[in-house]
DNA sequence: AGTCGGTCCCGC
DNA sequence: CGGGACCGACTG
């Protein structure tokens, strides 16, 4: 038999099938199967995407070298989709196939020097060892090397290495017939305390046999040595079996598991709408618009629900941040053991062990952030994506894909519904359920039938500030108090974290950059240094100014950090907690934080946008937006529907319960379209408004686009390469596509490389998806003078 | 003659 | 991607 291989090097001459023999010796070859093999002179990880008796190639097969799993980890389909998908991505298929797994199945691979000869054996160079050649860069030591492999003393060895490892733990089984242990506990003597204290428990507890070390220990108030002496007297036997690490064991049961919901008018329809899809297996899109609050999780877990009493299995997309222990716990109360949740705050092992779960087969809803959607998950009944306007659902490096066009791509493959939800939808979606494309269902209203919000704007122009710093109200900083006073809770956001946002000289004006990027560095006083938050570049804070030597410096801009201080000292007796990415990095910080929060054991959350997005606290009546302008004025198309969602968003996390809630908005520019709809919490109108300014600039939904972007550490060069692109695209594309640029990227310089780029606005192109394939392949040869080409399809950002 | 750096092409 | 072949240039 012959398999055809995608190998693993993320290339364009290697994007192809190579064929192999596969042994008759060699089991469990299957498509999906991930195999070494034989390349030129390396060994090389590959995945089996085909089977066939004959091959096409004219040369001899070398043959497969091994299986590495038991279980193929690729399912048919996930081998299909990552085809098509290479295609439209203009990605490598390796490099989707690689996303597609968990980053343990990625292979190391070594290179070594192993001595051949006696004499080299003896030599004290290695120690009697192969040398690992990858951390061999001095050159002496490469001479050496190179006369030791011509005088055929040692040779090179290529290695290829599985790092996944599954967990074991020991296992106990019992040898003997339950009377046997009896008669065993009868003869024993009356002070072989330890040993009459096992065979009690293993009669008293036979049928619970295997039993796996800990439980064994635990139950029978024992330690290892007893077990151990207990195999050399042949009364128990042990054997290593395999364990999973369970990330969400510790969520527990959570508080006695909720009754369920009776769903309102709204959500029964909108259910009503999807069921049917379910049970008609019809590849449908919905696009579930309600405000929020509306409860539109509820009809997510239900629709989940149908979806398995029909014996089917669902998939569930939600953004990173809104991963929260309360959603998990959320949705583990209503189908236990029968979930697997995938995110990056899990352990490589932790991540292994769940996918495989899935794999195999053992549960039948998956929830997780972007990559969940290549979870290898069968007999799919219906996908979910939560808050589906979120930007994290498209990846920001390849292979750039839209964890919403996978889903749809999926749905398409299961013949299942998909529902996308969201009180902001993306103006995208929003358009296909208008053209019908998808179905619309909407949630008017709250869940709880509370009124939205109150929110009010204030004029940062105008206002008077508490304390000496130009950041908080008096207006935001009374409401607070009152709030403390009730005992209620407050959520802060503040976009931008660290201390103060860049360093300016009164003197000469000169403003502290990073070197290696195009940017001002950030003030972090905690740790006493100025950070790039882009680069992770980071140097003392300087006492004088670096330029003139001037001592009058001064930290402008407002971070997280400072907004704590300022609250600190404005409100000493509220106890508040930061949340940003700086306070989160540790693994379960996010948790913690959290659950300190709703235990009331703080008074004020104050965080960056990721406090923004599907926190549920009943406690809290107000939300204050520090400075709503962050976002506003970026160069970026969608900049006012970010600010609209994100403002929408946290407004959403005040008065969820029985209590009113309250919004405070600070801006600079009240008057903005984007700040006034997000006032009204009225998004269909923000929609409308928004459509015509896309209409009139030539944006999407209007056009579909393309972003090439050109880098390089020479500027000329990026330029240079970035104008010869556009006159490749001019030449071929029709005069009714619109070639933008080149032109520096927002942030001009990033990491020492300096970006152009070049946006392609069209309708219908027939010529662009190979000529963007042109552009691909010739990537690969100016790759040798320090271009990189970047091809993002419908890109999130384009600054 | 031996070595070194650059370039090109191949791998099943 | 990394290795091998090939080539032209340099070295002592």
């Amino acid at each position: 038999m012959i398999a055809q291989v995608v190998i693993d090097i993320a290339a364009k001459q290697t994007d192809r099938i190579f064929e192999y023999h596969v042994p008759d010796d060699l089991d469990g070859v299957e498509i999906g199967s991930r195999v070494f093999v034989p390349f030129g002179s390396r060994k090389l990880q590959g995945f089996v995407v085909g089977l066939s008796e004959k091959s096409k190639y004219q040369g001899e097969l070398k043959d497969l070298l091994l299986v590495v799993d038991e279980m193929p980890p690729l399912t048919p389909e996930l081998v299909e989709l990552s085809n098509a998908l290479a295609n439209r991505i203009f990605a490598y298929r390796i490099s989707i196939l690689k996303t597609m797994l968990p980053r343990v199945m990625r292979a190391n691979y070594r290179k070594i020097l192993v001595p051949i000869t006696d004499e080299a054996k003896k030599m004290p160079y290695f120690h009697g060892d192969p040398i690992d050649l990858a951390n061999v860069t001095d050159n002496q030591e490469i001479g050496r090397i190179n006369r030791l492999l011509r005088s055929q003393d040692a040779k090179i060895e290529y290695l290829v290495e599985n790092r996944a490892k599954v967990k074991k733990a020991n296992c106990y089984e019992l040898t003997l017939a339950k009377k046997d242990y009896i008669s065993l506990y009868e003869e024993l003597r009356t002070n072989a305390v330890k040993q009459r204290q096992l065979l009690m428990f293993v009669i008293e507890n036979y049928e619970q046999f295997p039993m796996m070390q800990n439980e064994l220990e635990q139950g029978a108030q024992l330690k290892t040595e007893t077990l151990t002496s207990a195999i050399k007297k042949g009364w128990l036997e042990r054997s290593q079996t395999e364990i999973y690490r369970d990330p969400i064991a510790s969520y527990g049961r959570s508080k006695a598991s909720q009754p369920k919901v009776e769903l309102n008018e709204d959500q029964k329809e909108a259910l009503a709408q999807i069921t049917p899809a379910i049970q008609t297996k019809a590849a449908k899109t919905f696009l579930l618009e309600g405000i929020t609050g509306s409860g539109k999780t509820e009809v997510y877990l239900n629709a989940i629900s149908k979806t398995l009493e029909l014996g089917k299995n669902a998939l569930m997309l939600v953004p990173e941040i809104s991963l929260t222990p309360q959603m998990v716990e959320q949705v583990k109360n209503r189908f236990g053991d029968q979930i697997a949740v995938l995110h990056s705050g899990l352990s490589e092992g932790e991540l292994y062990d769940e996918w495989r779960r899935i794999r195999r087969g053992e549960v039948h809803v998956v929830v997780g952030a972007r990559s969940a959607v290549f979870a290898p998950l069968t007999n799919i009944g219906l996908i979910v994506i939560d808050e589906e306007h979120e930007s994290s659902y498209k990846q920001e490096d390849n292979p750039r894909y839209h964890a919403r066009d996978v889903a749809i791509w999926r749905s398409k493959y299961n013949s299942c519904p998909l529902v996308l939800g969201s009180a902001t939808p993306s103006l995208d979606s929003r358009a296909r359920a208008q053209k019908g494309v998808y179905q619309l269902l909407e949630l008017p209203k709250r869940a709880n039938a509370k009124k939205l919000p109150e929110v009010n704007l204030i004029d940062l122009k105008k206002a008077d500030f508490a304390g000496n710093q130009l950041d908080l109200s008096i207006q935001l900083v009374d409401a607070i108090k009152q709030r403390l006073q009730k005992k209620e809770q407050v959520i802060l956001m503040l976009n931008r974290r660290g201390f103060a946002s860049f360093m300016l000289c009164r003197e000469c004006g000169y403003v502290m950059k990073c070197p290696n990027c195009d940017l001002s560095l950030t003030m972090h006083k905690d740790t006493q240094q100025m950070q790039c938050h882009y680069c992770g570049y980071a140097t003392a804070i300087p006492q004088i100014c670096p330029n003139c030597h001037s001592k009058r410096i001064r930290f402008l801009g407002t971070g997280t950090q400072k907004v704590l201080e300022e609250l600190n000292e404005l409100i000493p007796e509220a106890r508040v907690l930061r949340m940003d990415v700086d306070t989160t990095r540790r693994k379960g910080a996010f948790k913690k934080i959290l659950d300190t929060f709703g235990n009331h054991e703080a008074d004020i959350l104050l965080g960056t946008q990721m406090i923004a997005k599907g926190l549920d606290f009943p406690n809290v009546t107000l939300v204050g937006v520090i400075n709503a302008d962050t976002g506003l004025w970026v160069p970026d198309y969608n900049a006012s529907e970010r600010t609209f969602e994100l403002l929408t968003q946290v407004a959403g996390r005040a008065g969820r319960a029985e209590k009113t809630g309250e919004v405070i908005i600070q801006t600079f520019n009240p008057d903005h379209y984007a700040i006034k709809f997000a006032k009204k919490q009225d998004y269909e109108n923000f929609y409308a408004y928004e459509m015509k300014v896309r209409h009139a600039g030539d944006y999407p939904p209007y056009f579909y686009t393309v972003l090439v972007s050109v880098a390089s550490k020479n500027e000329q060069n990026a330029a240079k390469e970035a104008f010869k692109i556009k006159k490749q695209l001019q030449q071929h594309l029709s005069s009714s596509a619109i070639i933008l640029g080149p032109s520096p990227s927002a942030i001009s310089r990033l990491k020492n490389q300096y970006y152009y780029q070049i946006l392609v606005k069209y309708k219908k192109e027939d010529n662009l998806n190979s000529l963007l394939h042109q552009i691909q392949d010739s990537a690969q040869k100016v790759k040798r003078y320090g271009l990189n080409i970047y091809i993002d399809n419908e890109p999130e950002r384009i600054m």
